[in-house]
DNA sequence: TATATCAGTATACTAAGGTATACCACATTT
DNA sequence: AAATGTGGTATACCTTAGTATACTGATATA
């Protein structure tokens, strides 16, 4: 409810808008952001899980895009104290929120392929 | 309604999500994209008014991003046969439905940074 | 006659993003 | 003893995105 009001009126001053709306881009933006993000919405993984189900990414961009998601907050980095080393990457309560903006793109591109049809 | 079920359908289908999420996504990718669309929201604009508003913007990246945008069924091109010629840029219906979607981003935007703060 | 405006285009360049390939230390399996 | 799996890093390269600068032809204005 209270949210709601502070939208408006973030919604009324552009710049706060456009902060609000380039941190949600940073977020998605770099080749492999979504699949990683798509893959973490079912639960905990690994870095070599991640790279076997993302098989076109090379460790060195896996490793660059976790570094910059877990930067954003959207991903938690766990490192066990095993030998070798076990390290568990897992999305974080915004991550997993994160959801409703691809549902919301989802629908919005559903809807839009209708329309260009259309005309 | 019936969309909802449809939705609920895609979802479930990753290939389907994938693919209206790439739509969505081909939109705002593209350093001038969003700046345009948000000015073109508030109406019609000509080339050059454009080119004034984003003052840092080339105008070899302006035509650009408009094909794109002209080419996605973003924005609607109308070339008025005055000597000079004016050129009209303004959003298609489903440009305009997409302030849903940056809706959404910001809200999420919101909400991260809050998350993160108290994290 | 010189300059400005319209809507762009042409050419050449720089910066950013991403790829390819090889490698590290350590431990387990074959 | 050699190969495999762990979680990455280092170096060099290539490709794509974006920038800088100059220019077009027709018309109106100073």
């Amino acid at each position: 409810m209270e949210e709601e009001v502070q939208f408006e009126t973030v919604k009324r001053c552009s710049s706060q808008y456009i902060l609000a709306l380039n941190d949600t881009l940073n977020v998605i933006n770099g080749k492999w952001k979504l699949p990683i993000i798509g893959i973490l919405l079912y639960g905990k993984k690994r870095f070599k899980e991640l790279q076997r189900e993302i098989t076109k990414i090379t460790p060195r961009m896996l490793s660059k895009e976790l570094k910059d998601l877990e930067l954003n907050g959207i991903v938690k980095r766990t490192v066990y104290d095993t030998t070798p080393v076990m390290v568990e990457y897992e999305l974080t309560e915004s991550g997993k929120t994160f959801n409703r903006v691809l549902d919301t793109m989802v629908l919005w591109g559903m809807e839009h392929r209708e329309n260009s049809i259309g005309n």
